[in-house]
DNA sequence: GCTAGAATGCCCGAATTGGACGTTTTAGCG
DNA sequence: CGCTAAAACGTCCAATTCGGGCATTCTAGC
């Protein structure tokens, strides 16, 4: 791993001439930095953008810093992955898994298709092994231990590069769960897209009492907030959820809410923004920031 | 603010050798004073006027005490690094903090000095801050994100090399944190520290009951087990973890435990080997992997 | 089938980089 | 105040990268 790539690096990587790579920088499709005497100098975020943009696939994943671990068995796209992943979580090979996604996210998988597809049945087929056994307690913990794994993978690799921090003012957005839910991953996956799309994410993990986040919305001043809940004993009632969402309000903050925890009932939550997959959650964010710009 | 910076002060944070540096220097395009030995020292506004001239990427801010103004000093190694990871934690700045220290350690730092040093220091000041107020909570659960994010990250470089010893059958360890104690990172540094020794670490994370363990035990014949607690309250009764090493070593497994929740007086809790630090913790690590070998 | 334009890969001499070396200076400490 | 470890000195060299030229391949479009 190194800390940024050298034009052979990543033209080796991918698998073509250092002379193409050196003119993709200079028209502009990857960009680069450049040493005092003139070296370009790449950024691995902004190699794995270029990829995913060029649609290129790679060769030799290990110049770039990547797992490199085979699967066992070949994954063509995120759907056939859900099982696979599955399968190498329970089995507690994490290094397999994480390989495994990360090969996906650079073929150009949406990250939101991974969330939503193979870490969401991953995640609700482990999610149900606790309730029977102290085996199944170990297996559960294991497994989500290489989850979260994978999710701060791709977070590292996904986060938006500092290609243009100054030009536009990034959007901050904050979220967390609530108090009493102990699951980080849900809010863990909010993060990640946010920072994909753009956005200055601000995740104060699981077991957060809505106070904190009002803190936190205070300090950053946010424009979105999330909340993602997986425990439904742990989920705040709906008055609570609803003076919350207004409080948000008044700094200019909107309120989105998702999880399995959430009632199904409750439709559309007084004051909040009732989302059901991450492809609706970056939908939104793209939006907002859209709005935000225009404004 | 330190008065003047040195070349490897300045090197370090724009992320070039020291050689370039020396040679820029020599050449005139970066302004440098000499002491009455000879060594060149460069001012502040100087390597920020060569930095925005030569249009340089700022690795490492912290190096030129720029982001905090109150810095008391630039900071070299992972000694002083822990005021700055501490102060870029509790500022919110996942990304730079991630940053320095994948730096320090892609620079040669040990893992262990860096878990022992800025990471513990850092999680020793975050650690007092929930106690006070909702505002507390904020800061903390922010700062622990943002650690979480930075051993991650360290995992994934350290802890999944391509040199992988297939000549010999990798050792095994498990662990993870006792029932009802939450805190995940002091496990998961473990877990870190283990797959970069070259062991294959299984990490339960936090809240594991002993009974997981001991499936976890079962199913991975384990050469050592971790226990680490960061809540008092939690920590297993001095009966129940007797009990507990002795499962263990009916498996072949030794149990070794560490962290801030071990009673002081508990100087050596029967049947398990209590450490102190992440780098005993690799020693023993070192010494078990080559006995095992030997054997 | 043909051709013009674009993209790619390879080659070159000049320039840059990063690491190694033995020696000298600095800074911290009793 | 002297001592010692760490840091910086100057110098060298192999490896890498630069920019640019040139031939080849690919792709439309006629």
């Amino acid at each position: 791993m190194k800390a940024s790539l050298s034009p052979r690096d990543l033209a080796q990587a991918v698998g073509v001439s250092e002379s193409s790579l050196k003119r993709w920088a200079d028209s502009g499709r990857l960009n680069v930095s450049r040493t005092a005497g003139g070296h370009r100098r790449i950024a691995v975020n902004e190699a794995v953008r270029f990829i995913r943009d060029a649609e290129l696939s790679v060769v030799r994943p290990d110049l770039l810093g990547l797992p490199t671990a085979d699967t066992p068995r070949a994954v063509r796209g995120p759907t056939e992955a859900s099982e696979a992943l599955t399968e190498l979580l329970l089995a507690g090979d994490t290094q397999a898994a994480t390989g495994m996604m990360v090969r996906l996210y650079l073929g150009g998988a949406p990250l939101t298709e991974l969330f939503d597809g193979p870490i969401r049945h991953a995640m609700h087929h482990i999610g149900e092994l606790w309730h029977h056994s102290a085996e199944g307690v170990f297996i559960e913990h294991r497994a989500t231990d290489g989850a979260i794994a994978v999710v701060n993978q791709l977070r590292a690799i996904a986060g938006f590069p500092g290609a243009d921090p100054e030009s536009t003012q990034r959007p901050c957005a904050v979220g967390g769960a609530p108090a009493g839910d102990a699951y980080t991953i849900a809010s863990l996956m909010c993060a990640t897209v946010a920072a994909e799309a753009g956005w200055n994410a601000v995740n104060l993990g699981a077991n957060t009492p809505l106070d904190s986040l009002r803190h936190a919305v205070e300090r950053h001043q946010p424009k979105l907030v999330w909340l993602s809940g997986s425990v439904p004993e742990a989920w705040p009632g709906r008055e609570a959820l609803a003076e919350f969402a207004q409080d948000l309000a008044r700094h200019g903050a909107r309120l989105v809410v998702g999880g399995q925890a959430l009632p199904e009932s409750d439709a559309d939550p007084a004051g909040a923004h009732r989302l059901e997959s991450m492809a609706q959650f970056a939908e939104l964010l793209r939006e907002q920031a859209r709005d935000a710009n225009a404004a």
